[in-house]
DNA sequence: GTCTATATACGGATAGAC
DNA sequence: GTCTATCCGTATATAGAC
């Protein structure tokens, strides 16, 4: 049984990651354009909006939520809402680009953590799972809906899917160069691994029904990736 | 170099799929509720109508499409789209509907080609990719807009989730149980063979910039899952 | 700060001319 | 069979009362 460099409890005793926090830095980057003046008001209010948002796009879209459906189900009246945001797809925008900043943030530190490849791996793996298990209705929401981005966001949506995938490409490259994996296609490997991790916010009631844990989940696709590059015994690493 | 047991451009010759096939059985299949009385015309006209709707929702989902837009861009009147479906939300179930029934003919028949568990695991990957290849953007549509459909049609959506996934699962115990698999959780290998072939379609855009045809793609997911597996020499196969 | 009421546009759908 | 014109509901967004 390989081992997890850390569990999903240890990860969240240490970031403090969720949907109040994501709202409090969301206030803060949007303070001009948010007329709300009371601190606590603004970020409960808009953690009310945003949880709104992404429970009814999960089952129809974004564009299939009405503004007045979000307003019943927030329970703020429309002219409330527009306090938070000046028209439909600013909101929109103001969720990618905050969900963003997360990954940015958090994934290259992690790896950090560890000096060999396949420790390093596993950090990178277990960090972006972790992630988006604390986020998973905003990582849903990023797949779904970055497609339907234009222009600035759109090129930034594909820059973060390419950028996360370059940290795999990476770490398996200097493993293969120190000789710590074998040799393998770089690039489709580093992909095969996004695949993987994506599965599991995207297939988030299929695992949930089959009482696959997080930390599980983790370690299938470590030991599925480190028998391809050849890494005998992860149980040690 | 792992051989496949064909190549796309074998199944392609054996097998015609396409929009235009699609369209033709779509036809046959709603021709009480489709009022155009010349075959030819009507299935050239709903292969218009459905490629429109597929580019579009490709980039805007299909509830952000509006019947004018595909109006438009199918140039067929907002009359003339009528006579080919009842409403939006029935012509979203057509092509649901046609789409499915593809999958379930395919699949089984081909696996059925091969004895050996190795053998079927190839069979089905490869009908799995080459059906995708060649109905991409029905594919692409599937999954994305397969989470906003109601009541009947999402469980149907659901599965042929599941049941395309049980084939895997069946292929993989059947492996297993016969010594030519090492032993591995079926069901959570199943489901990582599934995120890899999703991968295919879901990312089109990135393979083709970087020039990999489906062909390798199945030649790599295979080797990918052989090792895991602990298929040795793959290669003889 | 939050609400209700409303302006204005756009959505799906249909009727009826050709 | 196809088109244009139009109905009518609902969408986003805003103004102004409280």
């Amino acid at each position: 049984m390989l081992a997890l460099p850390l569990t999903y409890a240890e990860f969240r005793a240490v970031e403090s990651i969720g949907l109040t926090e994501l709202c409090r830095d969301m206030l803060a980057d949007n303070r001009q354009s948010i007329q709300i003046k009371k601190e606590d008001l603004a970020v409960r209010n808009l953690e009310r909006i945003v949880k709104t948002v992404l429970i009814i796009s999960q089952r129809q879209g974004f564009h299939g939520m009405s503004l007045r459906q979000l307003s019943q189900q927030s329970r703020l009246s429309m002219g409330a809402l527009y306090n938070y945001f000046g028209s439909k797809e600013e909101l929109l925008q103001m969720i990618y680009r905050q969900g963003q900043k997360q990954i940015h943030q958090l994934l290259p530190a992690w790896i950090a953590r560890s000096q060999s490849a396949a420790g390093q791996l596993m950090q990178a793996v277990c960090c972006h799972l972790y992630l988006s298990e604390a986020l998973v209705h905003v990582f849903y929401f990023f797949f779904m809906e970055g497609k339907h981005l234009r222009g600035v966001d759109q090129k930034k949506a594909v820059a973060l899917e390419r950028s996360t995938e370059i940290y795999f490409e990476e770490i398996i490259q200097r493993g293969m160069d120190g000789g710590e994996f074998q040799a393998v296609d770089v690039s489709m490997t580093a992909s095969a691994v996004k695949s993987l991790l994506q599965d599991w916010y995207l297939k988030r009631y299929k695992y949930r029904a089959r009482k696959i844990s997080v930390d599980d989940y983790a370690r299938f696709a470590l030991s599925f990736v480190f028998r391809y590059l050849g890494v005998r015994d992860a149980a040690t690493l």
